[in-house]
DNA sequence: TAATATAGTGATGCCACTTCACAATGAAGG
DNA sequence: CCTTCATTGTGAAGTGGCATCACTATATTA
């Protein structure tokens, strides 16, 4: 088989991969009644602790428009609580409520497990064989994009 | 360093490699004039030949409402043509027309260029490593989403 | 032929995302 | 202090993906 080849079906491979991930973490979000982009706030918030919206905008790398709605969505579905600014009138402080702190929990756990279900038990020296490849790629890919 | 610790580094790294992969088909598709979904229809189009909607809608899995919205965008934009189906008359036919084939072609050429970029002039041992895994972590992951 | 299944679409609604316009507030300089 | 400029957040309006429900037209089958 021509290297070419193996190339492209190793790819179809990894976007398979891509697909089987996305719906395995959207079915569990769905579980927690998130969507995956509310996740990905609750997920920033969790590292950051109390954020502003224009934090959070630059984080998740969308509108700050876009976060007015998603904090929206996540107030209303009683995840986070807006809180005014301490000092800058302008800002809001989006802050985790007991639900919202929990969800955060249950993400990092199924986090955990998911990474144990992908390589937990897998010989030691096809686990590293993957990783070097994994940082082979994920370099190429990013020099790629930011040139 | 834990073995657990990895396994979560590692697993950021796939995250991160789904993120950068997302955003780089993402923009090559803003290129054609496509969406994401639209190119994933004239995917399955350039395999398939002038195919029903029924037939896209289990293919993409998605409603056959939300086929007709896709093909609609479609039509519009130039990419394909709705033709009666020779023998249902409840049926139509989705076809490409001169600018759908030639993006498809384009497509086509743009994925085994990204699976030379993401490949070419890695060693071979690192190139089959990776493979390796890969196909571990596809195994499992397919076993889990069945189960 | 009558009952039933199937292909596609209108209506309606949710979610993610954008840009543009604008109000309130903050910061910097004269 | 006060004017000018920058920044935070939100309303308005639009695009696109997606779903369900109701309905039409056309098969299929008993």
């Amino acid at each position: 088989m021509a290297y070419d080849d193996r190339y492209r079906i190793t790819l179809d491979r990894i976007l398979e991969l891509v697909t089987l991930l996305n719906d395995d973490m959207t079915a569990s979000f769905a579980r927690d009644g998130l969507t995956g982009s509310r996740a990905h706030l609750l997920w920033e918030l969790h590292h950051r602790g109390p954020t502003t919206q224009r934090t959070l905008a630059d984080a998740l790398r969308v509108s700050a428009r876009n976060i007015t709605g998603l904090v929206d969505g996540l107030v209303d579905t009683g995840f986070v609580t807006r809180e005014p600014h301490p000092t800058d009138r302008r800002a809001i402080l989006v802050s985790f409520t007991d639900k919202g702190a929990k969800a955060a929990g249950a993400m990092d756990r199924d986090h955990r497990e998911l990474s144990r279900l992908l390589f937990d038990g897998m010989p030691g020296k096809r686990f590293d064989g993957f990783a070097a490849g994994l940082d082979d790629i994920l370099d190429r890919l990013r020099k790629e994009l930011t040139k």
